[in-house]
DNA sequence: TTTTCATATTCGTATATTCGAATGTATTTA
DNA sequence: TAAATACATTCGAATATACGAATATGAAAA
């Protein structure tokens, strides 16, 4: 996907670079999770998760629909995702 | 390689979330290069270079050979960098 | 409408990262 | 040996990141 330059790979690099973070996102490869089935799933506080969360969608990793009063997540690139967290089989 | 958990995995990415360490890595993707190499082809100052090799080294992404007066640096996991690198493609 | 539930935001503090300047350390050459 | 070359390390200041506690928002249920 379109990120050819060094800054814009290493920000990527960036954001998945907290273990909480990427927990996150390996869960989410499993499908949408709505915020207290990942607060379930990790062991952190609310607020943190949220505060994760919100720079995942910043940097364009993540976004949501919201279900209610719920809102479930999602990855906007499954597959680049995955591709990437292959290499460490 | 054998990084199963997420502290390991996204301590691998923490150290190329910094453009020039992506920099350097993606240039020793080439091949071995001294640090005055390194440093005439990415715009840093020799401290800041060093500081940034040594910082690779410490996370064993790259080893050293000395040469003379010069150390020559090279990736430990050429086939690794390479293969996460190319999702990016 | 009030309450409740799910999630987000703000704020303060602790800790980490980054960089340049200066200095240190080998190794080689004169 | 002394000077030069190549690189590393230390230090301090600026900036960034991380977290919890408290508070805010917004949707739905009562």
């Amino acid at each position: 996907m379109g990120m050819r330059n060094y800054k814009n790979i290493s920000a990527f690099f960036k954001v998945l670079s907290h273990p909480t973070r990427l927990m996150i996102v390996k869960e989410l490869l499993n499908g949408k999770k709505c915020v207290s089935d990942i607060r379930d799933l990790i062991k952190a506080r609310q607020s943190n998760i949220s505060q994760h969360l919100s720079l995942l969608k910043l940097n364009n990793i993540v976004a949501y629909k919201q279900k209610g009063k719920m809102k479930c997540y999602f990855l906007k690139k499954p597959r680049l995702i995955r591709d990437i967290l292959k290499v460490f089989l």
